[in-house]
DNA sequence: CGCGGTCGTCACCTGTTTGTAACCCAGCCG
DNA sequence: CGGCTGGGTTACAAACAGGTGACGACCGCG
């Protein structure tokens, strides 16, 4: 199930909404704080951030941006969560990238629906594409070929699996641990290489095109359309 | 190119969907009501039908049970469109029969796409079967012959039904499991080199004609009609 | 019962794939 | 500037996957 981070600075904010989404079946991590929150963020790489405007410190549009910038959560959704009810908040937050907004007081069943449609909207977008095309590189899911500039590229099945998973989830981070989970189907690992390896290869098969595959460091690898 | 009925009773919602299709290349019918959209349905007989979850007197799942019903159209997909994503449950669960969904608002490259990838799956599902030539590759399903250059090509009836899935499903790899299901029938599979040996007396009967043949290392086989 | 044909399974072999280790370089820190 | 961390690069042995040849079981038939 999906991880959530959720950031608030107020304990009893953050357990009602903790309680909520573990019944939900989600899986919570929590931060008190901006910087802690960016620091979890990037550790943790959830699958979506609520995220209390009012924070001490380094307030919640701050830590927005600042999670908008860095290239490691840049990706992840963002559900804002403010107590004033002034428009004018609810427009910059949404201008700085948070993805949507629910007022407080809410009622936890709302905003377990808008965290639910989030990530159904990503979800959705990101799972049902049986074909990609990103400029010269074509992925053919079902026919298991990748094409650039029309040319067939040889890939293995492992390489093949792992350009298919970043493309899919394109613009998102993926951490090397998350990569061995759902490429390499292993359950617990201890440290590899093996991830970077099969990147290299890919990039040298994939030629040119092997710009659209960037190296995040210190956190793992992503995939860019553009 | 395909030609889609846009149903919506919001004169904006409908103009901004048809601009946008017409853009990618479809032929765009309109309705604004129910009444309206069962008319020109049956009229138009259109390759798939986008229809708004709300309208005015008969709503949308009501035009879906009965366009389900009518025989001339019981068989165009439908993509409903539905503002609140907590209607999606009801849409599918119900079990109206619509084909797939999008959440208002939605982008209109997000339409465009589950557009083209309904009107493909249903391209596919319903490919002619009787008769397929490729080049010199002519496989007669009900006569149960296969032919290259004109000359019989004497296969076992494993052997033939093995090259018209593979050649019904061209483009597409097909797993060894997957092949043991649809050739074989059989329903448990532990590990077998049965799918290898049959395929490689399929492509010594073949010949040259076994080129369309191949073999993706790690995954199955695909038939490729180049 | 012997025969020819079909079919599933094995064992063997080869080229490919893959994980890992070793080494090296680049960016980041003080 | 110099050490350190993290990733790129190279190399290699082991594992693997699939092609191939062979064999025995089975079945229908004369």
């Amino acid at each position: 199930m999906a991880k959530i981070l959720v950031v608030d600075d107020e304990p009893d904010a953050v357990e009602l909404v903790e309680f909520n989404l573990k019944n939900a079946g989600f899986e919570v991590v929590t931060a008190a704080d901006g910087a802690q929150a960016l620091k979890k963020a990037r550790a943790a790489l959830p699958d979506l951030i609520v995220l209390d405007l009012m924070l001490p410190e380094v307030d919640g549009l701050e830590v927005c941006k600042l999670l908008r910038r860095d290239a490691a959560t840049a990706g992840i959704p963002i559900l804002m969560l403010t107590a004033k009810a002034a428009e004018i908040d609810r427009v910059l937050g949404l201008e700085l990238g948070a993805d949507d907004y629910v007022t407080k007081p809410f009622s936890p069943r709302e905003l377990t629906l808008r965290i639910k449609g989030l990530l159904r909207r990503r979800q959705t977008a990101e799972v049902k594409t049986e074909r990609m095309q990103f400029g010269e590189l074509v992925i053919d899911v079902p026919a298991h070929r990748a094409t650039v500039h029309g040319k067939a590229v040889e890939l293995t099945a492992t390489e093949f699996k792992l350009l298919t998973i970043l493309a899919q989830r394109r613009g998102r981070v993926q951490s090397r641990d998350q990569l061995l989970k759902d490429v390499w189907e292993y359950d617990n690992v201890i440290d590899t290489r093996t991830v970077d390896t099969h990147m290299r290869r890919l990039r040298e098969k994939l030629g040119k095109a092997a710009k659209h595959l960037d190296t995040v460091r210190g956190v793992g690898y992503r995939f860019v359309a553009g």
